[in-house]
DNA sequence: GTTTTGCACTCTAATTAGGAGAGTGCTAGA
DNA sequence: TCTAGCACTCTCCTAATTAGAGTGCAAAAC
């Protein structure tokens, strides 16, 4: 018997026939039916041929038909495959590249790079773009200052990385000289200088078991105010979307209810969350198309995600979120690369 | 001839007819006719007599058919005459009143507070709710410091009011060590703490002149930063807008083109901004109505401002943006309080 | 064995027609 | 000045028809 079929029966010519159909659906977004195919397609094939193969496609579970007399349409599996195995990817254009380079050039502070980033992810790809705030946890702390303010209270500022800045305000039991915070804060930036937050954390709670033995007043004062500076929840995750308003252009989810649903699940960030977390420790670009990301607002959107990095330190994701039906041969370098670009961007900060 | 009617024929009559039909409108969005006016006001008038008070209130351009034989429809005329002279606008009751001012107690930073502001405009009356933020002008310096960063960086900290603090970073051409920046920003504080920052700018150009002349280096530090802190554009004008999505529920505006454009303008926030605005000067709440506006996107929409105060200085404007076919009596009051809770949750930061 | 041709069949989308319902304007009468 | 009556208009809903696209299957061709 010669080697002609592929175990569960994809000849080469079938697989050809696939991409050909899911290139030509993402293209027009109608179901693409025989005759189409077998004019379009360099292969001297007739429309019943196609048929066949197509009713085969059917079978293994990679098509569907809307209806009897529609086209073929990819389904999940079938975007799967063809992202898989079958795209090519296009090599983006030196103009494009120059553009993400430009856009992301270490200007602003951090907060408005992240913006900036979104919104370009959405701009040169017409689709929504996002981007993963970096947790707190995993970044160093670079200084802190104390700087009173009226009534007890203390504006700490945490200089995290060279430009990022939080801010917080803390209320003490007594008031404060400005002179015992400047030591306050001396004393702090000697002892957690270039530490991460967690690390911080767990120091601070030993120095305050070990405070009773230590009388000495500057320590104290200084422990207690990181108690309040540091111990306070987490800034939470979060994330900035730009581009919403693309999708409402987009003919599959052009349907209020649909697109209130999604806009609704874009504003509590919970589902888009989990969703970037779950990709936060892939290696490089990830996809998720339409219910495998286990969210029904997500039916018919494919989310592409990349890690964006520091020094090999994973500081958060990056994506695009479009209908399943998207131009994955142009998104997915487009969001590799830029998550590269913010990679190098954020790097000059250190 | 006794006083009956009014100058442009509005008998009482037609004011009550004319009331009940907008009301009925606003109440369940069906273009109203004769025949239901006739059995659900407390009158005994015929739907004929009913059709010609209509008609002649359609004349007088306060009312409209869609078509022959839809019913009527107020004009934005007619809107304006509605809430202007014919609005029975309802107390709120305790609870919401009790509601606000819980949300809106000074608990964290100025920013979230906004923000919260603004979800609760949106959460109150189910349309979106903006808030726009104060002008920095306006408000005055409490202190500045200096951060030293590395490679001639500077972090700039404006505290504004005790809960508003700006973050710049400034670039300085050689590296100025802590004590430096220490001495400089006593001197700054000394000099600026507790103008505005409109004076502060004009201040720094002035000494900028008579730097020849003096020679005291630290004074001349000082004001060389100063100068970058201060002069860099003002923290542009910006809003918050919350609870967009409310506003794909609203049945006049359930279509994605008409939607898309008013998102898209809400991206850009030129034209919300610039109505905003005008309303900055206003006394207590304004409304504006459809095209009165002057902005396309608008069409169909009312919106409905206040500005907001502390200590009789106007902070900024807030609002609530919805179909012209809004239940006024409710968002006025609603508008109303909630400016004023928000003027005195703010004035608590003083 | 694979591919093609031919044909009956199915389903959608667009068009048309018919009626029901709501509301109007007008005129004549109370 | 108001009301009653009536013809008229317009929308909306439903049903029926048709054209077009595409399928599946069986028999013929390669």
């Amino acid at each position: 018997m010669p080697q002609t079929t592929n175990p569960p029966r994809l000849s080469e010519r079938s697989l050809y026939l696939f991409r050909s159909l899911v290139e030509h659906f993402i293209h027009d977004g109608q179901p693409v039916g025989s005759r189409t195919l077998a004019r379009d397609i360099g292969l001297e094939l007739s429309p019943a041929t196609i048929r066949n193969i197509m009713a085969d496609l059917e079978d293994m579970g990679l098509l569907h038909s809307p209806h009897t007399s529609a086209g073929r349409v990819p389904t999940v599996k079938g975007y799967r495959l063809f992202v898989d195995s079958l795209l090519r990817v296009h090599q983006l254009n030196n103009r494009e590249i120059e553009r993400i380079a430009e856009e992301l050039n270490p200007g602003h502070d951090k907060q408005a790079l992240l913006k900036r980033t979104s919104s370009l992810l959405s701009e040169i790809t017409r689709l929504a773009g996002v981007v993963m705030l970096p947790r707190t946890e995993q970044r160093s702390l670079k200084r802190v200052e104390f700087v009173a303010l009226s009534d007890n209270r203390i504006l700490v500022i945490l200089v995290i990385s060279d430009n990022e800045i939080q801010n917080r305000i803390i209320h003490t039991a007594r008031v404060y000289s400005s002179s015992e915070l400047q030591q306050a804060s001396n004393y702090l930036n000697e002892m957690f200088a270039g530490k991460d937050l967690p690390s911080i954390r767990s120091e601070i709670l030993k120095e305050l078991k070990k405070m009773k033995e230590n009388v000495n007043q500057i320590m104290q004062t200084a422990i207690e105010m990181a108690q309040q500076a540091f111990m306070s929840a987490d800034t939470r995750d979060d994330y900035v979307l730009a581009g919403q308003t693309n999708l409402m252009d987009v003919a599959e989810l052009c349907d209020v209810e649909r697109l209130k649903k999604l806009f609704d699940s874009f504003n509590q960030k919970r589902d888009i969350l989990h969703l970037l977390e779950q990709s936060i420790h892939a290696k490089g670009v990830q996809i998720f198309i339409g219910e495998e990301a286990g969210y029904d607002v997500l039916n018919n959107c494919s989310v592409v995600t990349s890690p964006y990095e520091v020094d090999g330190h994973i500081l958060g994701v990056l994506g695009v979120i479009g209908p399943t039906r998207m131009h994955y041969e142009r998104v997915i370098p487009i969001v590799d690369i830029t998550a590269k670009m913010l990679g190098s961007a954020l790097n000059s900060y250190n």
